[in-house]
DNA sequence: CGGCTGACACGAA
DNA sequence: CTTCGTGCCAGCC
């Protein structure tokens, strides 16, 4: 049975698991990569920004482990991403980092 | 084929 | 609390 899927490449998981975000929350490049069993969060980077389809990736929920948004954000830079999640219904603090502790997405 | 850079994270000063 | 340096792995030229 060809149930194995092992066309699976790392970024189509990282795709699967921002997709999995719900609104209104948020993951971080650290959490995907302990979810992947990675060690090295850059390839989340790389993933995202090879995003085909970022109309269902919401790489936007994406942040830093310190709830900073990302400094090379290609929507039309972090201050849109910003306004989105905003949208979305996530709070920021004054220093535009993200309330981790209350949007933190925990993958079950 | 080899080297450089990169949507990062963590530790130390 | 803020800032700098190093480590990790893969993609790209």
């Amino acid at each position: 049975m060809k149930k194995t899927i092992p066309s699976t490449s790392f970024f189509q998981q990282v795709y699967r698991l921002v997709e999995q975000v719900p609104a209104g929350y948020v993951t971080t490049y650290g959490a995907l990569a302990k979810a992947l069993h990675t060690k090295d969060a850059r390839r989340i980077g790389h993933a995202l920004h090879a995003n085909p389809d970022a109309n269902k990736t919401p790489c936007h929920r994406v942040v830093f482990t310190d709830g900073r948004l990302a400094p090379g954000y290609a929507f039309g830079g972090p201050n849109e991403q910003l306004r989105r999640l905003q949208m979305e219904g996530v709070t920021f603090t004054q220093d535009n980092k993200v309330h981790l502790r209350i949007h933190l997405y925990q993958f079950a």
